[in-house]
DNA sequence: TTAGGGTTAG
């Protein structure tokens, strides 16, 4: 065939409107099948059919076509000798959302430099690549290879170039790039502004925005809106948000869909939920962005029934409303919710994710509910080659929070990369099943390879030395948190503290904390205090506890009761008949008690005296039975025993 | 050809 005669076949393989990618495939059988594909003479021929193939389809919905082209790339006897067929499947690749993919414009880019010259829409493509890949030194080489080229005063160059900067460096080496360069226009005004918001730095992209509004040589558009509405809400600065919000509308802004949700978002973050329902009404055409925007903002309110509603309005659901709603469920501590919402998942056929996992197994921490754990457990097994750091933290912090601290630690030594949160749910976790020992030499171990500890690792320590009567550490701990490592106390380490020195008798300490900590002390502070006193016979402290106890929360039972308690044990007959006349008095009703325990994946709640459950006298026999046993048992038991270990634990 | 939104552990 001789060129001319290609013409009308290189005109249908257009890029802007190429032919399926059926019929692309149908053509590339039927070129081969003439020998049309194995000479020279019709190199323009497959470099178009590639170009075609790469445009025919969204390669983030199918891929098989770009897979195609690249087969077809590979195989020719003679590469290409221009870069526009490379250009094309990078510009697919780096679109595409499987990471794999992504990754072969590295290896692609290597046989374009083999065959052609890069020009000037290879490095937009391959820097995004770069980007998105976190391929920092890949990237730098590339960035070597645009100034060698003379690719540096191009603008789409150069902000591909910003864009990977923001990504893979720094801020500050995006900024210079910008500052430096000659060639300027909105897209990179608008990637300096993304780059510092996602980067947690708003006040810098606010003041970029301030400077392109004055300076105007370009004027915001709805991505620069994006960026600094965002920024706003990171910052959960209700005023400036609103602010910004009107300048959309003022300075007529499209309102995309895209730029509402953020817009939602920021008056969620910022507290407005009333105005995030009222632009969530406004949008016309709501992606499923929009609607998980809304259950995320009725959750976050603690309004899950709301929430709920609009999921179930929704037309058509990803994974991510799932997630959403379910995390809702478990922030509110409605784990029963949170587990029965995975099995309507289950069963409307969405697959679950990492994040759903996340949920699954805070529920499970909640419930107590190990079978189901377990469940997850394996099922994360079954699916992933290595355990996440994400996940594995949870499934620790599961074990330890369902009752079993030696599957905790077993996982723990079986996750590969542990992070800060990793050891801190390892020590949480031992210091609530009394391994006091073992979490401190876990927090040292921590420190030893350079890993920071937060306000929430401290929890954690010091509740070991609280469980173990660790006065002196635990008062070291308290001080190092502050002095070594600059953390600020909260009122958690206040009550820990108050605890670890009431249980141990040193009240006047504890009385002193308390008036003197920099906080209006909660209830769980005093409550420390108060139940120390109890624990000590002191009388006239416990009053004054349980007094601002009462203050705190005058509905709550419970304190009224412990009252009445502790004079009864004091024998103070008079003044604990006194207590239950009050509450009586005062019409405070002892709210019942409920537990809840989980059977072949169910979880089932009891309250005091309820008699509701289908299998009740089944229940109480056995209930009768263990009564009986444990006092058989506490009868024969020999005392030494309870203060041995309960197991061993050592760290390798 | 470059920039841009929703779920995420202790």
């Amino acid at each position: 065939m001789s060129p001319p005669s290609l013409c009308p076949l290189l005109a249908i393989l257009s890029t802007r409107h190429p032919p399926s990618a059926g019929r692309l495939l149908q053509l590339h059988a039927h070129l081969l099948t003439a020998g049309l594909m194995s000479s020279r003479s019709p190199f323009p021929l497959a470099s178009r059919l590639v170009e075609a193939l790469a445009h025919s389809d969204d390669p983030r919905h199918s891929p098989r076509p770009l897979l195609h082209a690249l087969a077809l790339l590979a195989s020719l006897p003679t590469p290409p000798d221009s870069a526009s067929p490379y250009n094309a499947a990078l510009r697919a690749l780096s679109l595409c959302t499987d990471r794999g993919l992504v990754t072969r414009c590295l290896p692609l880019y290597c046989s374009l430099l083999r065959s052609a010259r890069p020009d000037h829409l290879t490095f937009p493509f391959l820097l995004k690549a770069c980007a998105r890949l976190q391929e920092r030194n890949y990237g730098n080489a590339v960035l070597g290879n645009v100034l060698s080229l003379g690719f540096h005063a191009d603008v789409f160059v150069v902000n591909a170039a910003m864009h990977f900067l923001a990504v893979c460096s720094s801020m500050a080496e995006a900024r210079k790039l910008f500052d430096g360069s000659h060639v300027r226009d909105l897209v990179s005004w608008n990637t300096l502004i993304g780059g510092y918001v996602r980067r947690g730095v708003p006040r810098e992209a606010l003041e970029m925005f301030w400077r392109m509004v004055g300076d105007g040589a370009v004027t915001p558009d709805e991505v620069t809106m994006i960026g600094v509405v965002s920024g706003s809400a990171q910052l959960r600065d209700l005023e400036l948000g609103r602010r910004l919000h009107g300048y959309v509308e003022s300075h007529g802004v499209r309102c995309t869909v895209r730029l509402m949700n953020v817009v939602m978002d920021m008056y969620i973050k910022c507290g407005d939920l009333e105005r995030a329902k009222s632009v969530f009404e406004g949008i016309d055409k709501k992606t499923i962005v929009s609607w998980t925007t809304m259950i995320v903002g009725y959750a976050q309110f603690g309004l899950m029934d709301d929430a709920r509603k609009v999921f179930d309005e929704m037309p058509e659901r990803d994974v991510f409303p799932w997630n959403a709603l379910m995390t809702g469920y478990v922030q509110c501590k409605r784990g029963k919710e949170a587990l029965r919402l995975f099995h309507d998942m289950q069963e409307a056929m969405v697959e679950p994710d990492d994040i759903t996992m996340v949920n699954l197994l805070s529920a499970c921490s909640q419930l107590g509910a190990l079978e189901m754990g377990m469940w997850v457990h394996h099922y994360i097994d079954r699916r992933r080659v290595s355990l996440s750091v994400m996940l594995g933290t949870n499934l620790v912090d599961m074990y330890s929070k369902c009752g079993n601290i030696e599957k905790a630690i077993r996982v723990f030594k079986e996750i590969p990369e542990k992070n800060a949160l990793t050891w801190t749910a390892m020590i949480s976790g031992l210091a609530n099943h009394g391994h006091a020992d073992v979490a401190i030499k876990y927090f040292q171990r921590m420190i030893e390879l350079g890993l920071q500890p937060d306000e929430i690792t401290f929890i954690g320590v010091l509740s070991a030395c609280c469980h173990a009567g660790l006065v002196k550490e635990g008062q070291e701990f308290f001080s190092l948190m502050v002095s070594k490592y600059h953390l600020e106390r909260k009122m958690k380490h206040y009550s820990c503290m108050v605890d670890l020195l009431g249980r141990a008798g040193y009240l006047d300490e504890a009385e002193h904390l308390v008036n003197t900590m920099p906080m209006e002390p909660d209830a769980v502070v005093w409550g420390a205090l108060f139940f120390a006193c109890r624990m000590h016979g002191n009388i006239t402290l416990g009053e004054k506890a349980a007094m601002k106890l009462v203050e705190l929360d005058p509905g709550d039972s419970g304190i009224y009761v412990l009252l009445a308690n502790m004079y009864a044990e004091a024998n103070m007959r008079k003044k604990a008949d006194k207590v239950r006349v009050m509450m009586r008095h005062l019409g405070v009703e002892k709210v019942p008690g409920c537990s809840c325990i989980e059977l072949n994946g169910v979880v089932h709640e009891f309250i005091v005296k309820d008699k509701s459950h289908t299998d009740i006298a089944a229940i109480y026999d056995c209930l009768h039975e263990i009564t009986l046993q444990i006092e058989h048992t506490a009868n024969m038991i020999d005392t030494s025993m309870l203060l041995a270990e309960p197991c061993k634990i050592v760290i390798d």
